[in-house]
DNA sequence: CGGGTCCTCATA
DNA sequence: TATGAGGACCCG
């Protein structure tokens, strides 16, 4: 491409796009006019004569925003092709799907082949950018599966996330989702991207939006990262049904808007509870559109409303906020109804540490992280040293770490 | 669990 | 010679 000759390729295509719209316009607002005033005929949607001026103007074809929904093994996104980062992942989470011996060990991130490579993130924009390259569908949920997991390394499920965020706060948020599983038989979770105004500046409370970018195709880096959980019991009595029917007991739901920073232990995850309503306004997006709702408004039984006020809705260009009429899911409080307590620092540490155990692979290093536990004044629990002994038997029947295999 | 670097080796 | 795969090792 002759394009690759030039520095910013992209921004001369956008002058020059810039400059021929502004000039067509006024030209264009003329005409417009100069059609319609003589024409007091109303036209309903649908008209034909409105439905061929809209295949005139698009006889080309509009934008593709490059938006719609990607199906991957065990989840699913939205992309957004500037900021090179998902808009949105799903994911549904059982306890059995979270059962399995897949190794992230054995993965590596990668561009996602479906994304075209003008729109793509690449490796190097976050080698030594400062920031990590992490996970939405996180690949602890794809232990089932080595292709599903495989997959969430695709870097359109990923976004530049702060190191500590991501090992720590993040990752604990990561293992109460999954922790759910052992309460719920269904749980949902929906994680995205904010690039949120500043709170305030020393102008008179002017507000702006502002995210670094890294690498040479300007990934964004999220100032927020947010995260939709919904959990959900089947009634005891159709565990078979499909789930659609089976909503007795109510569902319950949480949203949470985490700072993509450093965040202690002495935060729990309920500073960072926000309504639903109040992360769909700064999202743009509505979480589970097809969940029941209640209206301020009184509608007819269960009538999704959602759904309809998106459809008929469509030359208002409005639908119903938070403010005025809120549509809201028929869920309760995730927060009152499982408490929303993440791993303490004992607990957590005690976790990372069977781990690392769990993996070592000489009793020096076995070791040397038992000491590293004690030196943080945590007495190892049960299971931690029943896995620790029984590790040092494994490592003493097999062959010392200096013996070449192969060696005859 | 969540990330990283550095090195070797096979390959195009 | 450049690149990707995989392993060893490191961190919170």
């Amino acid at each position: 491409m002759t394009a690759n000759i030039f520095p910013y390729p992209r921004c001369f295509r956008f002058a020059g796009g810039f400059v021929c719209g502004a000039a067509v316009s006024t030209g264009a607002c003329i005409a417009v006019l100069k059609r319609y005033q003589p024409d007091p005929v109303e036209e309903e949607p649908g008209d034909t004569g409105e439905q061929s001026v809209h295949e005139e103007i698009g006889k080309f074809g509009f934008p593709d925003t490059g938006a719609e929904v990607r199906y991957y093994a065990n989840h699913v996104l939205s992309y957004d092709q500037a900021k090179r980062t998902p808009r949105w992942v799903a994911e549904h989470l059982t306890k059995h799907k979270l059962l399995g011996k897949t190794d992230r060990k054995h993965c590596r991130f990668r561009p996602d082949p479906a994304i075209p490579l003008l729109f793509s993130a690449a490796n190097g924009d976050y080698l030594h950018s400062g920031w990590s390259r992490g996970h939405m569908a996180p690949a602890g949920d794809n232990k089932q599966s080595e292709r599903s997991m495989a997959e969430t390394f695709y870097l359109s499920n990923i976004v530049p996330q702060n190191y500590e965020n991501n090992a720590g706060f993040w990752n604990r948020l990561e293992m109460y989702c999954r922790d759910l599983t052992s309460r719920f038989h269904n749980v949902w979770v929906v994680s995205g991207a904010l690039a949120l105004p500043s709170e305030e500046e020393e102008e008179g409370g002017k507000k702006t939006v502002s995210y670094q970018v890294i690498g040479k195709d300007n990934v964004a880096v999220p100032t927020h990262l947010f995260k939709v959980i919904l959990v959900l019991n089947n009634s005891p009595t159709d565990l078979n049904n499909n789930l659609d029917q089976s909503l007795s007991p109510v569902p319950a739901l949480a949203a949470f808007i985490v700072p993509n920073q450093p965040i202690g232990f002495d935060r729990s995850l309920t500073d960072f509870q926000v309504s639903l309503s109040e992360l769909e306004s700064v999202s743009g997006l509505t979480f589970f559109p097809k969940l029941p709702t209640e209206s301020r408004t009184p509608t007819v039984g269960h009538i999704d409303t959602r759904t309809t006020t998106t459809a008929d809705n469509k030359h208002e260009g409005w639908r119903p906020q938070a403010s005025s009429a809120a549509v809201l899911p028929v869920a309760a409080d995730l927060c009152m109804v499982d408490g929303c307590q993440l791993m303490a620092f004992k607990e957590f540490t005690l976790y990372l540490t069977g781990r690392k155990v769990g993996s070592a692979r000489s009793q020096e290093k076995m070791d040397k992280f038992m000491a590293e536990l004690k030196e943080q004044g945590i007495l190892p629990d049960d299971y931690l040293t029943k896995l620790y002994l029984r590790r040092k038997e494994e490592l003493s029947n097999q062959a010392p770490p200096d013996t070449k295999a192969g060696a005859q």
